[in-house]
DNA sequence: TTGCTTGTATTGGTTTATTGATACAAGAGG
DNA sequence: CCTCTTGTATCAATAAACCAATACAAGCAA
């Protein structure tokens, strides 16, 4: 289920990117899964289709999805979790819930760490 | 240090705020310390101020931030991942590296260790 | 083959964000 | 007191995002 907030900073494309990616990562939608098509998304959302388009098309960019014609858009198989240490992962991500933080304040920390 | 990318989906606003936001909770902001002018800083992203401003009262509402008015924007105590959590956070990213991992599949691997 | 669905692209009009400039009041410092 | 800095607010003009409608080609199914 995909929501959108008028009040949010980021606009309609922007927040239908976030959620379908949030959704993918946590297994909500799984590998091969079919996305809405755009006209369905883009109607109950009460959006234009491009705009769904356009979010489609940057996740296929970003390589979480894929897209024959026909055939739909659908869910990547996810990455490897084994090439990371997962502890420290673990780690990190129950220190920031502790924190109160939200994931994006942890992936952001993880942005900045990255280009330190 | 603030980058913008023109090609991000988000505008110049969000980004800067998206990112100071990542920069204080990940300790590099620490309490107190004053972030730069609004002209400061715009004039260093090739922004108008007021797109700055725009970013700098987000981030008050949030309350990760206070203003005075020539006292200069500062940073308010509390959200901070603690020195235990920051150094997992750079183990993280110092083996996500030598696995050849993107930051984007990084972000990814935290989202699915949130939700798990 | 025919018919239908889907993603993509285009067009024109509307809405929103950003720009650049200006002005103002609060506070710091001399 | 005065001066300077800072955040805030406003304005008109430009840029970008979004919308609504349409058309098209790729692929699936009958």
């Amino acid at each position: 289920m995909i929501i959108l907030d008028a009040a949010h900073p980021s606009g309609p494309a922007e927040q239908i990117r976030a959620q379908i990616t949030a959704l993918i990562q946590s297994g909500e939608l799984a590998a091969d899964a079919r996305l809405p098509p755009v006209r369905q998304l883009a109607g109950d959302l009460r959006v234009a289709a491009g705009t769904v388009a356009k979010a489609y098309k940057e996740l296929e960019s970003t390589g979480l999805v894929r897209t024959g014609r026909a055939n739909g858009t659908r869910v990547n198989p996810g990455l490897v979790l084994d090439t990371l240490a997962l502890k420290d992962v673990q780690r990190v991500v129950t220190a920031a819930r502790k924190a109160g933080l939200s994931l994006e304040d942890v992936q952001g920390i993880i942005a900045v760490s990255w280009n330190a």
